[in-house]
Parts: C-alpha cells; structure tokens; sequence
DNA sequence: TGCCAGGAATTGC
DNA sequence: GCAATTCATGGC
C-alpha cells in the first residue's frame, strides 16, 4: 500500500538524498530519488521524489501504518514549511548562502542510538575514515534487512570487549566511550526516547554526565537526532571553517566571535549551522 | 611530511 | 577552575 505526500511549500528533495549520501550507512539511490530507510519496527520504507523542488510530491512504499508515516513525515520535515526560515535568513548574512540551497530540509536521523555511535566515532576524525570507521562498525555489529544496513543494537555493542573495536582501529578510548555508552543504554539507565520530552539544557546535562559525550556530540544529537531548530554547534570545526569563509577571515572565528553574531540567526540557528555546513561541502 | 580532523578526558598549575 | 596535554590514525 503506496502512500503519496504534496507538500504545499518549497522542498529540494535532491540536497536531503545528497546529504544522506555522505554516510554510507544510508540507502541512498540519487538517480533514482529515493531512500530506503529501517523503521524502528523492523520494517524497510522506500521514500520516493516524484514531484519538483516547486511542487514537491513524495511516494511512500512499504508496510506503513499511521503512526509510520507520521514519523516518516517527521524524519523529513514535510510536517513543516520552510518559508519561514527561508524569509527570517533574507534579513541576515546568510542570504546568499539560503538562496543559493533553497528548499535544503534538516532531516533528522532514522536511529537516536545510531546518531549518538555515529557522533562519538566521528570526533576528532577525518570524515573519510569516521565514515570507514562507522561502516565497519554496522557491517559487522549490525544487521542487514531487505539490502539495508542498521545500527546494531545497544545490547550487542553492550557485550563487545575494547580490544575488539581495538582491532577496527577504534581508539582504546573511543571503544570505551561506545561499549560504556551502549551499556548505560541497554542496562536502562539511559532512555534516548524519554529525551524527547525534556528541555534542551536538561538533554545536555543528562548526556554529557556520560563518558564520551562532550559538548559538540550532545548538540550533534540534539540537532541531527531530536530536529532541535535552533542550536549552534560553536565547537564544530566544520562550522568555524565556514564562517571564516563567509565573513572573510583570515583565520578561523573564535567561539566568542561566533557568539556574538549568532542571535541574528534564531530562533533558526540549526539551519543556519545545516546551510552553512553545505555552503564548505 | 606535518598538520588537521564535524572532540573529550585527563593532567598540571 | 582553567589551560595545556594526551589520545590515535588516516587524509591531504
């Protein structure tokens, strides 16, 4: 049973499958336009472009009751329009840059628990090898449904030994930080889905109080895994990098200086930070 | 070749 | 408390 989705705004289906192909983890066929992604029923979702940037039109395949499609719709972004931060970022420095990507989505991550593994292998990490680092990860921890890969769950992970992920050139610290977290996960003590319910400051401090998560991965979660729309992840090289392109510097902005200037950009500052993030690719 | 990478914990003062 | 250092390895 095929469902369809208009959206009544502008949507560049084209840049989210982009930005989805950077992790190989991800079904992405660009040619195509569509992705595959596992639910967390266990079930495979096909979503499909068939429409325009202009006149967005999508085709959901796959076994999906209400309750999917809605979170599909959430994953996506199609349950909220772009024009309004389309029209706050006109009045900012980062016009040229939102005209430019018009239509980009802040597509979220299809696994709370695979955003966090994700965000602690690729600190500090050259994306080329954290994507290498994060592929073998799920190759051989996690499974393969209908051709689609999934994170392992936080149980499996929960019982390796570090000088297992020692030997996938994981860092002895960074396979602690994974084993420790997936622990705390799997044991209970830790609840991604409750997050959801709390308030941003209250999501850091529970998740930084665990080894292994810092500042720039609990914001990377709140971003990229709950769609928070407004947050800055000051800390990210990436995003200091393009500052100092934007703003013609001659050396990147410090923390300060990006702090400074930032308030323009709310109550859309990821969007900001996703846009400029694409205007370095 | 040496510095950097979508950092974080630990150590040293 | 805050800054400097350590970790660890591929990429360019």
């Amino acid at each position: 049973m095929d469902t369809l989705i208009k959206l009544p705004f502008i949507y560049d289906f084209d840049s989210a499958l982009i930005r989805l192909s950077n992790d190989p983890v991800n079904a992405v066929n660009i040619q195509g336009r569509f992705v595959r992604i596992p639910m967390a029923e266990g079930n495979i979702v096909t979503v499909r472009g068939i429409g325009t940037k202009e006149e967005p039109l999508f085709q959901l395949e796959g076994m999906l009751n209400d309750l999917q499609i809605n979170t599909v719709k959430t994953i996506f972004h199609f349950d909220q329009s772009l024009d309004d931060v389309q029209k706050h970022f006109q009045q900012t420095d980062l016009a040229p840059i939102f005209n430019k990507y018009e239509g980009m989505p802040l597509v979220r991550s299809f696994s709370l628990y695979g955003r966090l593994m994700k965000g602690i292998i690729h600190q500090q990490l050259n994306k080329a090898f954290a994507n290498t680092l994060t592929m073998r990860f799920v190759e051989i921890y996690g499974q393969q449904v209908e051709g689609v890969w999934t994170y392992p769950s936080p149980e499996v992970v929960a019982q390796l030994q570090v000088a297992e992920l020692r030997n996938m050139q994981f860092s002895e610290r960074k396979a602690e930080y994974v084993i420790g977290l997936s622990k705390a996960i799997a044991e209970g003590g830790l609840n991604l889905e409750e997050l959801r319910q709390l308030d941003e400051e209250e999501i850091v401090r529970i998740l930084t109080n665990y080894r292994g998560i810092g500042p720039w991965t609990a914001q990377n979660f709140l971003l990229f895994g709950l769609g928070k729309p407004n947050l800055f992840p000051v800390a990210d090289v990436g995003l200091q990098n393009a500052l100092k392109k934007l703003w013609g510097m001659d050396r990147k902005p410090t923390k300060l200086e990006i702090t400074e200037r930032f308030s323009d950009w709310s109550p859309y500052m990821s969007y900001a930070a996703l846009y400029l993030w694409k205007s370095i690719e």
